[in-house]
DNA sequence: ATAGAAAGGTTATAGAGTAACATAGCAGGA
DNA sequence: TCCTGCTATGTTACTCTATAACCTTTCTAT
């Protein structure tokens, strides 16, 4: 496509793209789902960069990319779908969603978000998804889903912002 | 402070109310800020109880209290003032707000929220926010702040669904 | 008293999500 | 093939959540 954008400024972020909807391609196959364009189309604008996007500037992507409007309901049930599949998780902090590396493998959503750049890191620690089990198991507390959002200054930000005061470089605009 | 705040049938619930604000009275008198009329009815409200409230569902009943009409900024403001005292949490799962039993001492918020009645239940574990920072020390990311969000069933609902398959007497109707 | 700051009131609008219903596209079976 | 039902998408309108901007009131300190 056009361009790679930020976030990712050491690694090579084609790959995530390409890895992800070949992943979630195969992912659909084999349950028997069908991954629509649309619905494709809306992973691939998630999967863009590293950043939570809103499903209303998910909204604009698509009604930019196909030349024609496109309603709230149409962009909701895509995110709907790829939600129930796994494919992507929702950002309660900041309503909005992200793509999952690992789709195949069921987990919790746990994340660590940097409020300076935007950019979003999902955890892989199914140690730290048994220990609020187990702390929920004390409470007499039954778990269906979790959902653990970090805020903070990711290694970037945190190295840049302490030596001065003001980021460079970061894009974190107002996209 | 005496009582576990857990499923909240079988406890005082004028306690949690009284020594609540009592709390909260002082607290604010200590550090130099005022718990206004308004305040101190937001957090009331939020502590009748146990259950996260939204911010219209606040209006409207300050606006019965009161005979008035209540705009939403009046509501937002006193929470905002409410959330940076500590005073109480926000349930980003549910877009509610519910009061914070410990808001002496600093801590984060880790919540088990029951989908069958509603209950917010606040965990106090230090060691597993320790963890958290840890886990996110790992990939160079500096806490800020954490949401621990765990959605299931709480003992009492768990108890009451695991015999039969529908529930009874649990009033999580549309309050 | 008076000035400045903090809090609250008022209006309007932005942002996020859903209900309800209509249409289009894809199946499987006669 | 045509029919039929199911799934996905389009469309309109609406609800719920939150904030911007501006004004008035109340408190506090001099
Ligand atoms: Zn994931
Ligand atoms: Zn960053
Ligand atoms: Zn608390
Ligand atoms: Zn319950």
């Amino acid at each position: 496509m056009e361009h790679t954008p930020l976030a990712c400024s050491h690694h090579d972020h084609g790959h995530c793209i390409t890895d992800a909807l070949e992943a979630a391609r195969q992912l659909c196959v084999g349950r028997g789902v069908r991954l629509t364009d649309l619905r494709l189309q809306v992973l691939e604008l998630i999967w863009q960069n590293h950043k939570p996007l809103g499903a209303y500037t998910l909204m604009e992507m698509l009604a930019k990319a196909n030349t024609r409007r496109v309603a709230p309901p149409t962009v909701y049930r895509a995110l709907d779908f790829l939600l129930e599949q796994g494919l992507i998780h929702r950002i309660n902090l900041l309503n909005a969603f992200i793509g999952c590396p690992s789709p195949s493998t069921k987990h919790q959503s746990h994340f660590l978000i940097c409020r300076a750049c935007g950019i979003a890191i999902e955890l892989n620690q199914p140690e730290l998804s048994q220990q609020i089990i187990g702390v929920a198991q004390d409470a007499g507390f039954q778990v269906e889903t979790q959902s653990l959002e970090v805020s903070g200054l990711c290694a970037n930000c945190a190295g840049n912002t302490e030596h001065d005061g003001h980021e460079h470089g970061h894009g974190h605009g107002h996209e």
